[in-house]
DNA sequence: TCTAAATTAATAATGATTATTATTATTATT
DNA sequence: AATAATAATAATAATCATTATTAATTTAGA
C-alpha cells in the first residue's frame, strides 16, 4: 500500500477571497506588495507571507496569471484572457496591448524544438506616453 | 556652467574579458552563478560582486543580453542576433528556437499603445525532450 | 615612470520571497 | 450543534539573488 495518496484539499479563506477580489478590480498588474497594501486596508491583520503563498497557489490552481518582468518583482494578472502587455522601463507602469491576434503558434514551436509547449510570453518594451515627455 | 558632464570611460579588465569570453563561448543562457564558476577555474580570485557589475555593464553597453524566465535567477546571452527561447519549466533549461523570422513589429504596437517601443521579448515555456520521458 | 581614474576583492547590506510554527478558521462527521 | 481533522493564518526567521561600500589594485594616458 505505498501509493495511499494523501489528497489536499483547498479550503476557502477570507484572505484568499479578499486577495483574488482585488487583483480582480485592478487594473495595474500589482506586484506582492501592492496587493498586500490593498489587503491591509480590508484586513489590517493580513500578513505579507499570506499574500505570497495564496498568489503562488492561486497561479498554479491557473486562477491568475503571473507576470515577471525583468529582474526583480513579479506582478499579477487576474485577467485570465489571452493577451499580451507593454513595460515602460522609466516608470515601471505595465498595461496591456489592445487586443492583437496571438502571431506566434506553439504548435509550431513545438515541431522544431520537440518540447511540449504549454504557453508563451510576449512582452513589449518601451517608454509610456507620459514618460515621454 | 552646471553641465560640466563627467564622462566616464570604460577601461579594458581582464576580469571582464574572461567573463565575456565564458558568455560567448557557452550556449547555455548561463546564470551569474554557473559564470561565476567557470571564471574560478581560470581566475580563482575573481569576486562575483565582479561578475554581477560586469554583466550589468555589458547588458547596458548591448554587449550581451538579459534574460528573465520567471522570479528568481536571470540569465545572460551572448549572442546579440534576434533570437526567441524555450524553457523548460521541469529542469529549467534555456535553448534558442532555431530561427523564425520575428512575427511582431515593434511598429505596430507603438501606434496600438502610444509607447516608444524599445524591444519585445518572446519565450516559450514547456517541457523538454529528455523530461517528456 | 607618474598620475588620475576605473576596477577589483572582500564583505556588508538590501530586498523579494519562502520556510517555520504555534494558533485559528474551515469543513466533514458524528 | 458539538467534535475531530486538517488547512490556513500571523508573526517571524531564514534564504537567496543582487547591489552597495571601501580600501587596495590595475589600467591608460601624459
Amino acid at each position: 500500500m505505498a501509493d495511499t495518496e494523501k489528497l489536499k484539499r483547498t479550503k476557502f479563506s477570507r484572505q484568499r477571497d479578499l486577495i483574488l477580489g482585488i487583483l480582480r478590480s485592478s487594473n495595474c498588474h500589482p506586484t506582492a506588495d501592492w496587493i498586500f497594501n490593498e489587503a491591509r486596508k480590508i484586513n489590517p491583520n493580513i500578513s505579507l507571507g499570506t499574500i505570497y503563498r495564496n498568489l503562488n497557489l492561486l497561479s498554479t490552481e491557473g486562477r491568475i496569471k503571473e507576470l515577471c518582468f525583468g529582474k526583480g518583482v513579479s506582478r499579477y494578472d487576474g485577467d485570465l484572457r489571452d493577451h499580451y502587455h507593454v513595460r515602460c522601463h522609466v516608470c515601471g507602469k505595465v498595461e496591456d496591448v489592445p487586443h492583437i491576434s496571438p502571431r506566434v503558434s506553439d504548435e509550431e514551436i513545438e515541431q522544431l524544438t520537440g518540447y511540449q509547449i504549454h504557453s508563451h510570453r510576449l512582452e513589449f518594451c518601451g517608454i509610456c506616453v507620459e514618460c515621454r515627455k
